[in-house]
DNA sequence: GGCATGTAAGTGAGTGTTTACTTACTTCAG
DNA sequence: CTGAAGTAAGTAAACACTCACTTACATGCC
């Protein structure tokens, strides 16, 4: 086998039981397991297992998704768009992305600087660009006056709290179509921000 | 120093541990040095490592909030005061056990039995009281028709979601009064819901 | 009071096992 | 023949947990 398929074959198998188990939970024998190679194999290809559980958070922080960041709906000032735009990408996201989530939160209880620059990079700027469009729409008068940065960590909390229970906590939730809590949520959302 | 003192000295000491580091990322050379204790002491208090995680966890099960359940403000049909209630509450418990959330995320992500018992026993029932009390309103009217378990769910997400990544990812979050962002929520949730 | 005695509280120095990581070796395509 | 891909068999350290032992102190007896 190539050395870049196996390197990037062991990173994939490494990530589902890093998500599993943690990174202090995860051996490195369950990793060369994992990937259907010896343990020798794994370090390798990576210096040591903190390298390789880098490289597997650094790799994702470089990915953009599609919708996160609906331009031109905002230009249109279309706030139902933005928001569904927005909403159904996180729904995207994470379902498409379930063990890296996972990964990344423990990531975070573990306190590793990695798992900030990921929200620094991502989390942040999904934040921000709502909480700008926002300011903007209560500005033009649009929106009820209310603090833009609230209300946007308010409306993305609706849909990440159900999808952290759901795909990161595994936890029983009521499974309804996608499309129907995204406009759930939105009705909600503008309903309530609405002059 | 007695028994029982001693006990919950250590079971203190391990909660702060493991909320740190998880389960698997706490050596037991942690606990007795957290405790101010020799590792010796740790196994005379509890049969092993696990058995203290759990019993950490089953305390904790007993505990009750106030505030989580607003049964007089419901009776009255006080949407407002039901809704801060709950909201108010759910910052309380975040907040005064920080250290708590975070090793239950952990437990959760880990794929414990008892996290699971917990969000059984706990979030189970406040989600199962406000999405009650939202359906009987949209019976009477008063609010909009929604799924009610939805609606319920993306209430609870805006507190929680807030909380859970201030305190316990303890990522950066624009630091408001605890009072407005319950007021927003509410404010937001309910203009959403009304008729 | 003084002093033997029983017991609960506590620990230093281990136990065998598992861990992350290495070394010395084999295999095999080009 | 060479060099890259791969591994079996290690190693030292760290791990959860145990054991044999030492206090500390309350109690009862003289």
């Amino acid at each position: 086998m190539k050395t870049a398929d196996r390197h990037t074959q062991i990173a994939d198998a490494a990530m589902r039981c890093f998500a599993r188990r943690g990174f202090a939970g995860t051996t490195t024998r369950m990793l060369a397991r994992a990937a259907g190679v010896s343990e020798a194999l794994v370090f390798r290809h990576f210096p040591d297992k903190r390298s390789l559980y880098d490289e597997i958070v650094e790799r994702k922080v470089g990915e953009e998704d599609d919708g996160l960041f609906p331009e031109e709906a905002a230009a249109r000032g279309d706030d139902r768009a933005v928001l569904a735009s927005i909403a159904a990408a996180l729904v995207r996201r994470v379902e498409s992305d379930a063990d890296f989530m996972k990964l990344l939160t423990f990531s975070c209880l573990e306190g590793t600087s990695l798992s900030r620059r990921y929200f620094q990079a991502r989390d942040r700027t999904a934040i921000e660009f709502l909480s700008t469009y926002l300011a903007r729409r209560i500005r033009e008068g649009a929106l009820r006056p209310v603090r833009p940065e609230t209300a946007a960590r308010a409306f993305l909390g609706m849909s990440l709290h159900h999808l952290h229970l759901k795909h990161v906590l595994g936890l029983p939730v009521r499974r309804r179509p996608a499309r129907e809590l995204v406009e759930t949520w939105v009705d909600i959302f503008l309903g309530g921000m609405k002059r």
